[in-house]
DNA sequence: CTAGGTCCGAACCGGTTGCG
DNA sequence: CGCAACCGGTTCGGACCTAG
């Protein structure tokens, strides 16, 4: 069983098709006769089908498909391990510089309407085998709906690791609402985590730039919901925050007044 | 797998306050 | 006194969890 490995950097523009380094391609058999490469991660059981171009080095259609599907972004690292000629298992590294955990939701959703896909490439025949082939692009189309379809379920699944990973960070949804009435909640589990749920009063938001403003900083008892109040809407104002946006805080600070510091604006929405 | 319970945040409501 | 803005509490609906 061949072993051989190579990786790539996702830079700018990596969505429209992925070049396998000239130094790899002595392992890749026949190269020129390839057409397809076949695909696979932790994150599923799904077999990507990914066009090959002419010369045996561009995967183009289906790649884009993939990287979707993996969220992958500008700064990641792929790492392709040979399984087969054209045949990769797929390892995707987050800018932790460790594996990106895909949590539950592809796993469990893939396993039955996968092994469909594995089974074509075990066998040759069969009234449902050749069913599953001739249509096989939209099979993974239709694959690629359920990943996507289950992702926005959890909405940012991996922005909410990633923030669940800073205790003292949340991420604040700049709704209508909250410009409307001039408050915003405070995530329950990041006012506990940080002692807020306890300190009425005063709290301080400080944009990138350092200037500060002090705002209301109230409780809801009976229900146990922290939340900012009289001051987050000219926040948001002075501050360009507009509606529909989601911005990163961080408490920079517990002790007195606590203070929370914006850090940036989310790179992308959906 | 599904129904019921729980959690959470957005939206809303009614009382209070401030101002003309 | 009336109106508008503000404030704090409540309701509602969606997402998630869990037991059967």
């Amino acid at each position: 069983m061949a072993n051989n490995h190579f990786f790539k950097p996702l830079l700018p523009g990596f969505h429209s098709h992925l070049t396998i380094p000239e130094a790899f391609l002595k392992y890749i058999e026949g190269r020129n006769e390839q057409t397809m490469a076949k695909l696979r991660s932790n994150a599923s059981k799904i077999i990507w089908e990914v066009k090959v171009e002419e010369d045996g080095q561009r995967l183009t259609d289906g790649w884009k498909e993939f990287a979707l599907a993996h969220d992958l972004r500008i700064g990641d690292i792929v790492v392709f391990r040979q399984e087969r000629n054209m045949n990769f298992h797929v390892t995707l590294l987050g800018p932790s510089c460790c594996e990106i955990q895909y949590g539950s939701c592809l796993d469990n959703e893939n396993e039955n309407n996968l092994e469909s896909v594995e089974d074509e490439e075990e066998s040759s025949e069969g009234d449902e085998i050749e069913s599953l082939s001739t249509e096989s692009e939209s099979n993974q189309e239709s694959n690629f709906e359920k990943i996507q379809r289950k992702k926005k379920v959890k909405k940012h699944p991996r922005r909410e690791a990633s923030s669940s990973l800073d205790p003292s960070c949340f991420v604040a949804n700049v709704s209508h609402a909250t410009l409307r009435y001039d408050k915003l909640n405070l995530p329950r589990t990041f006012a506990r985590g940080n002692g807020l749920d306890t300190r009425m009063g005063e709290i301080v938001l400080m944009n990138e730039k350092g200037k500060s403003w002090t705002l209301d900083l109230k409780g809801k008892k009976s229900y146990g919901t922290v939340y900012i109040k009289r001051g987050w809407r000219s926040f948001c104002h002075a501050n360009g925050l507009k509606a529909g946006g989601f911005f990163t805080f961080k408490l920079i600070q517990r002790g007195g007044t606590p203070v929370l510091r914006l850090l940036s604006e989310e790179p992308e929405e959906e």
